[in-house]
DNA sequence: CTTGACCCTCACGCTGCGTCATCCCCGATA
DNA sequence: TATCGGGGATGACGCAGCGTGAGGGTCAAG
C-alpha cells in the first residue's frame, strides 16, 4: 500500500495528477483512511501503468476510462483512429513548416511582411480546405469526379471557362447594384448560364445547386470571388436566385 | 465598414472569435457605433488577415499581438523557434504511431494487453526522456561525453560494470533494511564505492554526486532500480548517503 | 407594427492538470 | 509532552481559444 507521494514518484507524475484521476473516477484508491488518506496497492498501480501507457499515446482520459472498464470498447478501432489522426497532424504540421520556411526566406530577403502576399504563402493549405470544404458538401466521388473532367481539358478551353465564369459574375454584380430582385427573369437568365457553366465539370441537382449557393456565402474564398468586397451582400444574393432557380427550373 | 457577421464570414471565422479578440486586445473595432455595434474598416480587415496567417502557423494570440504591435519583436527567432517545435512534434508523433503499430500488431496476435510489456513497448520514449532529464540535471555535453566513454568497453567490461553496480546496490539495500544510518561509516563506505563505479564512465563533483542522488528520488526509473519497490524509502536512503558523502569527501 | 436577422453582454464549459491557500495528521525529536 | 517538519486533504482559480447558450436591444423590410 502506497500514499499518494509514494505511487507519484514512483509512476513520475504528480500527486496533483492522482487527485484528478481520483475525482474524475479514473484512478480510485484501492482503500481510503479513516483520516482521508489515499492508499494505492499492486491493482492500482498496475492499472496506473495502463492510464500512463495510453496517455502517452495522446489519448483523452476519458477515452482510457473506456479502454479500461468497458469490455465492449473497441481498442483496436481507437488505436487505428488515433494513429490516423497522428499522420494527420504530421502532415498539417509539415505543410506549416514549409509555410514558414517560404516566410523566413522571404524575411531574409529584407521584404517586409506588409509587401507579402500572405495568401500566396498559404495557397495549399487554402486548396486543401477548399477541398475538403467542397466534399463536405457534395461527398467526396463527386469531387473526384471534377477533377477528372477538369483535368481533360486544354489551355484554351480553361480561358474560356475562366472568361465566361467572370462574365456571370460580372452580370449578378451589376444587377445586383442595380436593385434587380433575386427572382426577376433577368437574374434567373444569369443563373441560368451559372448553372450551364457549372455543368461543365459537373451537373448538380436542385438540392446541390442550392448547396452550392450556400458555399457562396458561407465560404470566404468564394465570397471574396463574388465580389462581397465593393458590393457586400452580393454572395447571398447570388445564393438566393440560385436557391430560387433550383427550386422552379430542376 | 463591415459589421460582425460580415467581416467573420469574410474571413471564414465564427462572430465569437472577433469578440474574443476585441476582448483580448487582439483585434479592436475601428468603430464602435453609439448601440455598442462593432464596426471594422480596411485597416481592421489587414490585420485581421495577418493575425490568421500566423495562427495557421500555430502560434499563440498572445505572441501574434507581439509580432503586430512590437516593432522590437523580433519575429524571425520566433518562426524558427516555431519551426523547431513543430519538427519536434512531428518526431514525437512519429515515435508514438510506432508505439501504436507495435500494439496493434500484439493486439492483432491476440495477446491481451496483461499479458503485454508495457515498458517494453515505450521503452525508446522512455529512454528518452530519461536522457532529457540526465541532460537536465548536468548538461548536454557531460551526458555525451559518458556515452563515448562507455562505447569504448567490450562487452566483459560491461558485464563487470553492471555486476558491480548490482552488488552496490544490493549493499545499499541491506544497510538500509537493517536500519543502518545514511551517515554512518558502513554505508559512507558502499557509497564511496558507488562513487567510483559512477566515475567508470563520469567524474562527478560535489554538486552533480548530490544531484545523482536527487535523481534517483525523483526519477522513476532510477527508482525502480533501487528497488523502491521491495524496500520503499530506499531511493531516499542511498540519496541521503549520496549528499552526506559529496559534503564530507568530496 | 411585427417579424426575422443581427447585435450586445455575461458566463459556463472543455482538457489536464499546476499552483496556491488553508487546514488536518503523524512520527520523531527536544 | 509540546513541538516541528513533512506529508495528506479539500477547495478553487488559472490557462488557451474559443463554442454555446441565456437574456435582451436594434434595424431594415413588409
Amino acid at each position: 500500500m502506497r500514499t499518494v507521494k509514494q505511487l507519484a514518484t514512483a509512476a513520475g507524475i504528480s500527486v496533483r495528477t492522482l487527485h484528478h484521476y481520483d475525482a474524475i473516477g479514473l484512478l480510485r484508491p484501492g482503500h481510503v483512511g479513516a483520516n482521508g488518506y489515499r492508499y494505492y496497492g499492486k491493482e492500482e498501480l498496475l492499472r496506473l501503468q495502463q492510464i500512463l501507457f495510453y496517455r502517452e499515446l495522446g489519448m483523452p482520459l476519458a477515452e482510457i476510462g473506456a479502454v479500461l472498464d468497458d469490455p465492449a470498447f473497441d481498442l483496436l478501432a481507437a488505436l487505428r483512429g488515433h494513429r490516423a489522426a497522428l499522420q494527420g497532424r504530421i502532415a498539417q504540421y509539415q505543410g506549416l513548416i514549409q509555410t514558414i520556411d517560404r516566410t523566413i526566406a522571404s524575411l531574409e530577403r529584407n521584404e517586409t511582411m506588409e509587401d507579402n502576399d500572405y495568401y500566396a504563402g498559404i495557397a495549399p493549405e487554402t486548396r486543401d480546405r477548399w477541398e475538403r470544404e467542397a466534399e463536405k458538401y457534395w461527398g467526396k466521388e463527386a469531387v473526384a469526379a471534377a477533377h477528372e473532367k477538369a483535368r481533360a481539358l486544354t489551355k484554351e478551353q480553361v480561358d474560356q471557362i475562366r472568361r465566361e465564369m467572370e462574365d456571370i459574375r460580372d452580370a449578378f454584380a451589376r444587377l445586383f447594384r442595380d436593385g434587380a430582385a433575386p427572382g426577376s427573369d433577368a437574374v434567373q437568365a444569369v443563373t441560368e448560364r451559372h448553372y450551364r457553366w457549372v455543368s461543365h465539370s459537373w451537373t448538380p441537382d436542385a438540392a446541390a445547386f442550392a448547396g452550392l449557393g450556400r458555399l457562396y456565402v458561407e465560404n470566404p474564398e468564394f465570397r471574396a470571388t463574388y465580389k462581397d468586397d465593393e458590393l457586400p451582400g452580393c454572395p447571398e444574393f447570388i445564393a438566393a436566385a440560385m436557391a430560387i432557380y433550383a427550386e422552379r427550373s430542376l
